[in-house]
DNA sequence: ATTGGTCTGTACGAAATGGGACATAATCGT
DNA sequence: ACGATTATGTCCCATTTCGTACAGACCAAT
């Protein structure tokens, strides 16, 4: 689930899984995973003998462009980012994973392959199935699937919101709403990010995200050194972006509150 | 399905509809469309009580943002434009629709609400049902379902390749992405269309695509006359477009193929 | 034929971004 | 401590796009 951090909060501070369906937590990983916690217990318990836990290790590749998926992933930590890769080796993200969410949807929609790229864009740990046995369990019954296309419908909007705004806002904006969109899913107040890393997530130049990135710092939103981020100041990051964080986020509010 | 069109194909022939599944067509309009026409003759009979054919008139809109979604169409002919909308009046597509799909995912994904509008961008007609219906009929049989969320894949293709797209290339290769796009479901040379609608659909200003438009009127590979767009090399159109074109066109084949 | 509305081509300066390069600063391994 | 590596800030110039405006072209109705 998505944290709603307050402004200036103490850095490193973890916001501990909240809504927890069922109030036994026996299976603590699985639930601080949004798509899993919604399931019951007693499906939840069919399903973890298929399931297993990751590492989610910072800049590894999860899936290749037009490769077939092996396994989906259930985050219950880190972050994964689906990017479109160009011939000419651009990459542009178009959409972003965390805990809320899961990797692996074409398998859910019924295909066995997909075009993106799918890389650890901040490390933590996931669930993880094959997707022969996720089709399987799909088949049984309802509930998961319920939960992963309500999953779906969401993620869907992220990335269309995404299309319009790389169509229409400056590379600072766009930078607020992406270190928002990580915020919201790392929960932590500091994360591992260079401006590399950053001007292929964006698809600009390394050096327009040196120049947003130092306005940013200068206006004391964030703090940045040496592929260090702060969130110093929430409220004026959200001031800085676009509209399009929070016609998404009210979206994945909306997913995760029902 | 989307045509294969040939260059310079003389104006205004239409593809007649092919591999439908049963070889006897009891209900040619329900079969125009890609996912009526994937399920078998009995399934489509216990629908059509439930489905009317209604016109797609030009620039009808038929969702409007987060209003509640009363109606899905899964059109026969024309197309359906998929638009991110700002507060400032700014709209850009995320994706369109013709006979090889649906407007109306979000039901199928179990939301009730999208925050996009759905506006027609090409004449034409729809087999129409309630939402309520729809999720009904989801619960008796999954083929339906299966077809819908099969079409879900290659939308979310779309959407996301859209994103990238809008980073990353200039308004003459998206105009000319936007033209196959629109000739590919149309299923026509010549099709109507506005500088002003095209601004609205790129999400770039009028005189951008004046000049775009005028480059590749100059380049012979369509005419232009106002309001009315003819394709008049549509290798000239593919040439001129990025390779978002083909990425997102190679997911549709394999998508009508199978 | 005239008029009014719509659509299109074009112009100008301003702003944003790209392509490419380089110097500096921080970090790491030895 | 020191050199090598990596990350960042900055610069120049070219290109693209924006914001805005205006005139010409086309069309429809009178």
């Amino acid at each position: 689930m998505l944290s709603n951090h307050n402004a200036n909060a103490p850095p490193g501070n973890r916001v501990s899984p909240t809504c927890a369906q069922d109030s036994d937590l026996h299976h603590p990983d699985a639930r601080a995973n949004t798509i899993l916690n919604a399931l019951s217990e007693s499906r939840l318990a069919q399903l973890l003998p298929k399931l297993r836990t990751v590492e989610l290790e910072l800049g590894k590749v999860l899936y290749e462009p037009e490769q077939s998926i092996d396994y989906v992933y259930f985050p219950t930590a880190g972050i994964i980012s689906l990017l479109a890769a160009f011939a000419d080796g651009a990459t542009v993200e178009a959409g972003v994973i965390g805990a809320e969410g899961m990797l692996g949807t074409p398998v859910v929609l019924g295909a066995e392959t997909t075009p993106h790229q799918a890389l650890v864009q901040a490390s933590g740990q996931a669930m993880r199935m094959t997707a022969r046995d996720l089709t399987g369990e799909v088949e049984n019954d309802g509930s998961l699937l319920k939960s992963m296309l309500r999953y779906t419908n969401v993620m869907f909007i992220q990335v269309a919101q995404t299309a319009a705004c790389n169509g229409l806002h400056t590379i600072e904006q766009r930078l607020a709403r992406w270190l928002l969109l990580t915020h919201d899913r790392v929960r932590r107040d500091e994360f591992l990010l260079t401006q590399e890393f950053l001007s292929r997530m964006l698809g600009v130049r390394r050096a327009g995200v040196s120049v947003a990135a130092n306005n940013l710092k200068q206006a004391g939103a964030i703090d940045y050194r040496r592929g260090n981020v702060v969130v110093v100041d929430r409220k004026r990051l959200e001031d800085t972006s676009c509209e399009c964080y929070k016609a998404v986020k009210q979206e994945y509010d909306r997913y995760l509150n029902i």
